[in-house]
DNA sequence: CCCCCCCC
């Protein structure tokens, strides 16, 4: 029995098989010859409504850009925006880049014209499992997967089993896409409201999150700040499809979170361990975490800042049994000081250094945590 | 695409 007759008898006979025969070849020409005989078939059966005809599914890890056409189930991994371009006919062309993944590999789909509209429109996100048939061939980044007008790309309920290639967060570099991280969540900040560009409201507020490796802070965008309202600190959490920037004002990589970027709870199991500094071993310019006790008091002061609005600061010294450190506590950190006494433990985390006043100082703002026991 | 790290 020939594949044709093997994909026809899958049919159930809604048609003839010679009818099937015809609108096979008729689907080769219309292709162009894009695609085999038996792709098109699949094709014909899927226009008929019957789509479990592709028996022999490929994993990723086997495809290879001289296989031609194939049929694979994915699951979203990522998705890229897509973009618009000026055929020479005049007309204009649209490609967009979804990742999938499955449980042997990842690759990248390359969606043309009307396929790249899902994205555009949402009705694929990340997460969801795919079938998916294309045409694959060489692309910038090794074996891509084309899917124009004669691909397939629906939803499935068949599970798909992804080995979520996770980074941790000492490896993330400047410019690094897809990247899928998961760490404690260490801290979350008030969302800032702001006029973009264009002119329209933008919101945008930051967490910390941390893993065995290091902290990094996390910028989450527009609609992406309603994704922090169930989470608290200490939970566990992932982020999948971020972005890495270098803030231009501390000159620290940050994890961006846009339009497909999500960030969530996660079960995982997630190990971070605050790294204190010896105060003996601050330098000027950098972030810090001290632990000691306070070793002197000074007075709350309010102040007025150069735009205009006041604000708070007190001063207090820390010690531990490597050094002495004086430390500005801002705005309701400033506070603090009417609860302190000499000698209480104190945990400082994340104050940045400066050579100040007298000598080098720590700078408790609105990023740095303060913890009394 | 945003905001910081400001006082005496």
């Amino acid at each position: 029995m020939d594949e044709i007759t093997e994909i026809y008898n899958k049919l159930g006979g809604i048609i003839s098989e010679d009818d099937f025969r015809k609108r096979v070849d008729e689907k080769v020409d219309q292709m162009s010859g894009l695609c085999d005989m038996k792709t098109a078939a699949m094709l014909v059966a899927h226009d008929l409504g019957v789509t479990d005809t592709v028996k022999d599914i490929i994993k990723i890890k086997d495809i290879t850009a001289d296989i031609g056409n194939v049929s694979f189930v994915a699951k979203v991994t990522s998705i890229l925006d897509v973009r618009e371009f000026n055929r020479n006919d005049g007309t204009i062309g649209r490609v967009g880049t979804v990742k999938v993944a499955d449980e042997t590999g990842s690759i990248k789909l390359t969606l043309w014209d009307d396929r790249a509209d899902i994205i555009k429109d949402g009705s694929v996100e990340v997460g969801d499992s795919l079938e998916i048939t294309g045409y694959a061939k060489d692309g910038y980044s090794g074996t891509e997967i084309n899917i124009g007008k004669y691909g397939l790309m629906r939803q499935t309920d068949q599970k798909v089993e992804v080995s979520m290639q996770s980074q941790k967060i000492a490896d993330i570099k400047d410019g690094m896409s897809d990247i899928n991280i998961s760490g404690k969540l260490l801290d979350i900040s008030d969302v800032r409201n702001f006029q973009k560009k264009d002119g329209n409201p933008g919101r945008v507020m930051n967490i910390l999150i941390g893993d065995e490796t290091g902290k990094i802070r996390v910028t989450l965008w527009d609609e992406k700040v309603d994704s922090t309202t169930s989470l608290n600190l200490d939970d566990a959490v992932e982020i999948i499809n971020g972005y890495a920037r270098t803030n231009n004002f501390s000159q620290q990589v940050e994890v961006q979170i846009g339009n497909h970027g999500v960030l969530r709870k996660t079960e995982a199991n997630v190990e971070y361990k605050e790294s204190y500094t010896p105060i003996a071993d601050i330098i000027p310019g950098e972030s810090y975490s001290i632990k000691g006790f306070v070793s002197g008091l000074g007075e709350l002061r309010e102040f007025e800042k150069d735009d205009g609005t006041s604000n708070m600061v007190s001063n207090i010294y820390v010690s531990d049994d490597t050094g002495r450190i004086r430390v500005a506590l801002w705005g309701d950190h400033a506070l603090l000081v009417d609860e302190l006494d000499i000698e209480t433990p104190i945990e400082i985390i994340d104050a940045y250094s400066k050579s100040g006043y007298e000598d080098i100082e720590l700078s408790a703002g609105n990023r740095t945590r303060i913890t009394i026991k």
